[in-house]
DNA sequence: TGCAAAATAGCACGATCGTTCGATTTTTGA
DNA sequence: TCAAAAATCGAACGATCGTGCTATTTTGCA
């Protein structure tokens, strides 16, 4: 007789979902560490707490939980990231926030590696359906970006001469580096040179 | 009652080291590809031709072979890239050839893969000493770069404001960004946007 | 409350991993 | 040429990997 439960109580076939959730976030952390390669079954499951075929029922093979990764950790980067700094007004003090927040992510979370930059090294030349789910969200993430570049020279905010191509590639650089220094050498000082790299490409 | 023959013949126990510089190679191209996590002492045998056994020997250890193959690593990459760019002169000249050695290095020999850029991202959150080797040689190479770009500014080249270790961290930057694209998302024209971000920041 | 269905456990498999050890072959220096 | 030394092999080890089965337990709905 009542109407739609609450999202939290009404859960029709709810449990294998839940675990399923619970299960990529632990794999989410755990790939984060050790790199999509280094994902395996028998840790998870430990890590669960649960047996390794329970884990692997969820997902069929190891590759289909690879990719789920790839697709959940998109999810919470577009969460994350993306929709937040959506709210600013466009132009310029939106490209601000969304480079702020990606130098956020990259170099203070320092304990969760980004996905996006571990795996493009690791599939870089292996070809397979991870590899191309990786491009793939890879390639919406720069396409987002590079939107976000040409509305600021839209909205006058950058000379018409600007190239959001080069910009992009530019600043791509500087998170890769940021996530260099920081992550691998431990080099202090690495996101204020990357927030200074940024304001060099913006007035050129 | 001869003297001294020439190195080629000249071999005391000689047998041991070239076939160590022989698995070194063949390590080298594995691990270009499979990174050094990859890197195992069975493929590697297979590769060679020959057993497992007879590999592992020269090396004592899984970990000593990626560490001897860092080291290898290093030394090609001084003599190919970092060497024949000293006889530039001093300045503007030299530090261009740098970059368009490694700019080369990175995005044409597209078939091996930088161990620098892999291992860093393989070992970022990994300590040990594969890691210890593996930053004693990328700061190694850093050191140069920054020398190299302190003479430009020494010789007049470059104006004296400019800040060394920016350019360095940016330039870096840049060649990450070209691994990225031609290695992973194979986007083309990503060595001439190398390039453009180079001259942009030289004439800040 | 009971029954079908979904979720999980348990076990085994073949493969590969790094490593050890003793036997065997090859190289080396006198 | 011969004996010592170095290099290599072959087999085995325990561990871990992904995956496929069959029970068993848990869940969801009528």
């Amino acid at each position: 007789m009542e109407t739609l439960a609450p999202a939290e109580q009404r859960q029709a076939p709810n449990k294998g979902r839940q675990t399923r959730a619970a299960i990529l976030d632990a794999a989410l952390g755990l790939a984060s560490h050790m790199g999509l390669e280094g994902l395996s079954i028998g840790a998870l499951a430990e890590l669960m707490g649960m047996s390794k075929s329970g884990v692997f029922a969820h997902f069929g093979s190891r590759e289909e939980l690879q990719i789920s990764v790839v697709r959940e950790y998109h999810a919470r980067f577009e969460a994350e990231v993306f929709q937040p700094c959506m709210k600013e007004p466009r132009g310029l003090p939106r490209l601000r926030a969304l480079f702020e927040c990606w130098v956020h992510r990259v170099s203070v979370e320092i304990d969760s590696g980004c996905i996006y930059i571990s795996g493009a090294v690791e599939f870089d030349d292996r070809p397979g359906p991870v590899r191309d789910a990786l491009v793939e969200m890879v390639r919406a993430w720069h396409q987002a970006l590079g939107r976000a570049i040409a509305m600021a020279v839209e909205e006058g905010h950058l000379p018409p001469s600007a190239d959001p191509q080069q910009m992009l590639f530019e600043i791509h650089g500087l998170i890769l580096a940021l996530h260099h220094d920081a992550r691998f050498l431990r080099t202090p000082g690495a996101a204020a040179r990357a927030r200074a790299g940024f304001e060099r490409i913006l007035t050129r």
